[in-house]
DNA sequence: CTGTGTCAAGTCCGT
DNA sequence: ACGGACTTGACACAG
């Protein structure tokens, strides 16, 4: 069992992220931004493995403009080097990866174009997993996609796009179930028409269901995943933020709930993506707990687990080390 | 330096 | 009709 976050550590002092606008698009801008983004991804899963966080979304943002047709800066050559080197860190320290194309995939909508871009920055997400020479365990994360009125013509046309993907993108796209418009049900369909897996969500399955008790929900989803070309079932974990809209993340994990949900998982084996707002705070408390229970190896000797602040204080603005200059007479 | 309006992209929902 | 939410804020200009 891997425990993961998604995109961001607040602990260091870099973002794996970086971009810059439209209007101000450039070659340069792109390499760049590209070394400083892949040298800051480095340094978070260094972090990662030192405080044995094995699972790790990756940010979609790593090329500025990625599927854009503006960029035609040949940053799969320029980098090779580079996404060869993280891939192999991967490889060397068992760690799982993703990646979460953000809300303008939309596989299943009624334009063409807009399927078209989808599958354009399918492309370009994948091909970063491809450069790294990751096996099929990495995975591309989706939604179902819109709903438009119709939920049998809504799932009839991602199968239809589906068929059409390049291969590189079929083996690693996985469908996770919604909060309000596709549930578990919906994607199970998807699954026997696509052979697609699914990701389970164990909050948005809170969200909307069909009764399904979280132990039977988790078995269906787990099923889906091939032990060997897949890999565990990979699902995203949050819980309610109490007294806040329904659907909204915890701002950090409730550890009663946690443990609770430990329980709902019995002896299956997953990669959990914590997904709440704190980060690695929460991921290193998450650990804790399954280091308590002996679900993941001990501690190396003389480790000692961060300490965070208050989650009050946590509002505050985090102190950022200024930038350092571009040039300076003073060398 | 800090504050803040805006940024490539889609869809649904609450107001 | 429009703003907010969504896996993740960050950029860039005004003052």
């Amino acid at each position: 069992m891997k425990i993961g976050y998604p995109c961001i550590n607040q602990s260091l002092d870099c973002t794996s992220s970086s971009t810059f606008r439209l209007a101000s698009y450039s070659d340069e801008r792109v390499e760049q931004t590209v070394a400083a983004n892949l040298a800051c991804l480095q340094e978070i899963l260094e972090y990662n493995v030192a405080h044995g966080l094995l699972f790790f979304r990756i940010s979609s943002g790593i090329v500025p403009f990625g599927s854009h047709p503006i960029n035609t800066f040949p940053w799969q050559t320029r980098f090779a080097a580079e996404f060869r080197a993280i891939g192999d860190y991967i490889k060397a320290h068992n760690m799982r990866v993703s990646l979460h194309p953000d809300q303008f995939v939309v596989l299943n909508s009624p334009s063409p174009d807009i399927v078209q871009r989808s599958i354009a920055e399918l492309v370009y997400q994948g091909s970063m997993l491809d450069l790294m020479g990751l096996d099929t365990t990495a995975k591309l994360q989706i939604h179902l996609g819109g709903l438009y009125g119709d939920r049998d013509a809504a799932i009839g046309r991602f199968v239809a796009t589906f068929q059409t993907l390049p291969e590189a993108v079929k083996v690693r796209l996985v469908v996770e179930n919604d909060d309000r418009l596709f549930s578990l049900q919906d994607c199970l369909r998807l699954h026997a028409a696509t052979g697609t897996p699914i990701l389970f969500d164990n909050f948005h399955h809170e969200c909307l269901n069909h009764g399904e008790p979280m132990p039977e929900a988790l078995r269906l989803a787990a099923a889906t995943w091939h032990p060997t070309r897949d890999g565990v079932l990979m699902m995203d974990y949050s819980s309610q933020s109490p007294g806040e809209r329904k659907g909204k993340h915890v701002s950090s994990i409730q550890e009663d709930l946690f443990r609770g949900f430990l329980r709902d998982l019995g002896d299956l084996d997953v990669d959990i993506m914590l997904e709440v707002k704190d980060k690695e705070a929460s991921a290193h408390r998450a650990c804790g707990i399954l280091r308590e229970l002996s679900l993941v190896p001990a501690a190396p000797e003389g480790y000692v687990a961060p300490t965070f602040q208050p989650a009050a204080e946590l509002a505050a603005p985090k102190p950022r080390k200024p930038r350092a200059a571009k040039s300076s007479t003073q060398g």
